[in-house]
DNA sequence: TAAAGAAAGTTTTTT
DNA sequence: ACTTTCTTTA
């Protein structure tokens, strides 16, 4: 088998570097994951290394599973005792923690539960509570962000609390609210997602002989998308590489959309102080999108200014111009995209489509037009399979028959479905926890022999609901765990399965856990589609565990760690027609027939990003990812309005299209369109448009300044030799603040339609000119005359630039 | 206690 | 607009 024809010089130098650390620079479609996976074969086929000292991790479960899926295609055919690692990095935590958490000392064990992001909310929700605080004044996920944000720079409660001390109340409050959280981790034998990463480090950094046992086994160890690593995971990669230093890395800094999750660019980009004698090997050929799509998408990255610059190169065809499409609403966004694919499939039966957005919330209306057209979907994101209502619930019961002890899977099902244990109870049994200083399954064997302020109805329902825990337990076999064993066994006697001690098959638990919980039954009973719907996702919940029933002793703990790790970007089926999805999860797919939508200001780039001009590289960035998804046809949209918060809003185009290089941009709007506009081809004649409708957003004083108001009016009598003309004040002062509200250049969509600005032989605001330097752009602001003739101006890249008329040089544009 | 109706908050991206 | 949470009523 020869590894190597089939890569180009570059590559091949990359698979064929052996010893020492290797920092791929990849751009997009340059063939990373195939080097990766012929890397990994070589080293085991061609240089005879074990494949379990080959560890490769990934961020994705799904890009996981792409490499092992290559890398055993090309090992076909070699005898493998075993394959190698190919992991994620949460994975390979779980993997490590479950075999040597206790060296830890923390107090935790080998059997402890993942707490997934609703879990850890729960409980954050739980600890507010009880410490008394104001739920809505905290706000439970902003406490969340800020507890996840704490422990990924690594402060623990102390830390933070000392920073918190003299700080606000607010941060205090949190402070203390981190203490509980981590304490009720603990008390439950329980990690959430960061801890899982936080304790592997604190595992490797304080037991030399963990340590040394994971050096010993990685030899080899290779890392994809580099640039979307945190600290922590960096920590990971610096101690299992303490003995040797045959790292590689894979990487484009252009690519780095998860800076707002602890992601640090200076992990790739001081790689080579990190690491010794690193070699770099620059991978800029591109093999998937056509050239005419590398140009428009080098474009928009080019106005970064945080970015050292690569230049991407490809053989393929020049292909079509980028198509751009401005629709009138969300609604006919979404039927030109189907219909557009329906055109494209109907030339060519089996192209792939995927349609990118910037926030899930935009799914919907792609979901409804699509399903219209009869195409069918995937759709990425959202709420997964594992995050709906009823999978989560099964999980519950699973996790309570692994660890009765859990209070968060515990209150999730208590009462679900319906068993008579309402408020009141649970309440009582939370106070009495308190005070006894148990766990609330503990409590609740407390409770029903001592029944004091409990209704009869109440007892016997906590009763029940006691059995069926037991009963999954001895399912799962691990009764013993479970507290006191000889009375379980006695309240087992009457029920099924009498030879316990060994664990049934997984799905025979997950089966017990729909069917003996009463929780099919109460669906069934509801009648209606809903419910069906949601036996049937019990029913893909049951058939997922069958697939699990040949793994072994710790089937069920790995069936219920599958579930917590799985993620959005999971869910990409490769062969589905259309995808949807957000541009984060696109990143490292590729498809020939690509839609961009929603390209508007506010919305992508994202309002939140706009203050932080960090934060807006990183959005730029972001939609350098989508383009350079598209191998053949690439479509960029946004609608003119779009309903936000159930309310209409207008909408301007984004600052990103105004980035792309016009000439390469086909128009197919109907009418006219903010880029026959901006090319400014056809000014004279387009339909009127519907009145623009009021805008409830604008009473008051949205605008930001009332100097601007003046100058404004000023303006325009000045430019048009008179006061007001036709349009309404309101019309005004909302084309007004689309040009005072910001640099976006992308204002100059101000609803021609209300407001035609009238021959345009001068710099008005609102036109355009071209400068020598600076190339195109928008004049935003006009002041002073003749030979003080000053404007300020905004370009492309450049942001906004004050000039004086007499020696700038402008022409109009 | 459960179901039905009213009010409030929600949306950035996710391993 | 949609979903979650609170309030009322049976």
């Amino acid at each position: 088998m020869d590894f190597l024809s089939d890569l180009n010089p570059e590559q091949r130098r990359a698979v064929e570097h052996i010893d020492g650390p290797l920092l791929i620079l990849a751009g997009a479609g340059s063939g990373k994951t195939r080097v990766i996976a012929h890397r990994i074969a070589y080293l085991i086929a061609q240089k005879r290394v074990p494949s379990w000292n080959v560890l490769a991790v990934t961020f994705t479960n799904k890009a996981a599973e792409e490499m092992r899926f290559r890398v055993q295609k090309l090992l076909r055919g070699q005898e493998l005792s075993s394959t190698p690692w190919v992991s994620t990095f949460h994975s390979l935590c779980v993997r490590i923690l479950r075999q040597d958490i206790e060296k830890l000392g923390e107090g935790y064990s080998r059997t402890f539960t993942i707490y997934d992001q609703d879990d850890s909310l729960r409980l954050v929700k739980n600890c507010i509570k009880d410490l008394g605080y104001d739920e809505k004044k905290l706000g439970q996920r902003a406490v969340q962000g800020a507890i996840s944000g704490a422990k990924n720079r690594g402060e623990d409660v102390a830390a933070y609390a000392a920073r918190a001390e003299y700080v606000d109340e607010r941060r205090a409050a949190i402070a203390r609210v981190y203490e509980l959280y981590e304490e009720r981790l603990r008390a439950n034998n329980a990690l959430d997602f960061d801890d899982l990463l936080i304790k592997t480090v604190r595992l490797l950094r304080k037991v030399t002989e963990v340590r040394e046992k994971y050096n010993n086994k990685f030899r080899y160890i290779l890392v994809d998308e580099y640039q979307d690593t945190n600290s922590l995971q960096f920590a990971l990669i610096r101690f299992l590489t303490e003995k040797q230093q045959n790292i590689c890395v894979v990487g484009d800094e252009d690519q780095s959309i998860y800076k707002w999750r602890g992601a640090d660019i200076t992990n790739i980009l001081n790689f080579e102080q990190h690491f010794p004698n690193t070699k770099i090997i620059r991978l800029e050929q591109n093999y998937r999108s056509t050239q005419t799509i590398l140009d428009i998408a080098g474009a928009v990255v080019m106005h970064n200014i945080e970015r050292k610059g690569k230049k991407l190169w490809t053989s393929n065809p020049q292909g079509e111009r980028v198509h751009y499409y401005q629709a009138f609403d969300a609604e006919s966004e979404a039927r030109f995209v189907a219909s557009k694919i329906l055109d494209h499939r109907q030339e060519q039966y089996d192209l792939r489509a995927a349609v990118l957005y910037r926030t899930n919330s935009q799914s919907r209306v792609f979901e409804e037009a699509l399903r219209r057209a009869g195409l069918p979907y995937n759709i990425v994101g959202g709420f997964s399979f594992y995050e709906r209502m009823e999978v989560r619930d099964i999980i519950a019961y699973l996790k309570l028959a692994m660890n009765p002890n859990d209070s968060i899977a515990l209150g999730r099902v208590i009462n679900s479905p319906p068993r008579g244990i309402g408020k009141q109870t649970i309440e009582e049994i939370e106070r009495r926890a308190r005070d006894y200083g148990l766990s609330h399954w503990e409590t609740i064997a407390v409770v029903i022999k001592q029944p004091e302020g409990l209704s009869t109805r109440a007892v016997s329902a906590l009763k029940s609901f006691r059995k069926i825990i037991l009963h999954l337990s001895q399912l799962a076999g691990t009764t013993d765990g479970v507290a006191e064993r000889v009375d379980a066994q006695s309240e087992m006697s009457e029920i099924r399965n009498p030879k316990s001690e060994i664990p049934a098959d997984v799905s025979d638990i997950v089966k017990a856990a729909i069917l003996d919980t009463g929780y099919e039954n109460a669906l069934k009973s509801e009648k209606t589609d809903e419910a069906e719907a949601r036996i049937e996702n019990l029913q893909e919940l049951v058939n997922a565990a069958v697939d699990y029933d040949e793994q072994g002793i710790d089937g069920l703990r790995e069936f219920i760690d599958h579930s917590a790790l799985v993620s959005d970007a999971d869910q990409y089926k490769r062969d589905a027609p259309v995808t949807l999805m957000t541009a984060h999860s696109a990143k490292g797919l590729e498809f020939p027939l690509v839609f961009i939508v929603g390209l508007e200001d506010g919305l992508f780039p994202h309002s939140r990003s706009a203050t932080d001009p960090a934060e807006l590289e990183e959005e730029r960035r972001l939609c350098y990812v989508a383009m350079t998804r598209a191998e053949k046809y690439l479509y960029v949209t946004h609608a003119m309005k779009r309903r936000v918060y159930g309310e209409e809003l207008a909408s301007e185009p984004s600052q990103f299209l105004n980035e792309m290089p016009l000439e390469l941009m086909e128009d197919l709007s109907r009418g006219n369109s903010w880029l026959s506009f901006a090319r400014g081809s056809s000014p004279v004649e387009y339909e009127q448009q519907e009145p623009r409708k009021e805008r409830k957003t604008y009473e008051g004083k949205t605008y930001d300044s009332v100097d601007s108001i003046a100058e404004f009016f000023k303006q325009r009598s000045q430019q048009l030799g008179q006061g007001e003309r036709g349009s309404s004040t309101r019309s005004q002062v909302q084309s007004l603040k689309s040009k005072v509200k910001s640099a976006s250049p992308a204002n100059r969509n101000q609803t021609p339609g209300t407001n035609p600005v009238a021959a345009p032989s001068d710099f008005v605001p609102g036109s355009y000119v071209r400068h020598v330097k600076y190339g195109r752009g928008l004049v935003l602001r006009r002041e002073g005359v003749g030979d003080s003739l000053k404007l300020t101006v905004t370009f492309p890249g450049y942001g906004q630039k004050k000039l004086v008329q007499k020696y700038a040089n402008l022409e109009q544009a």
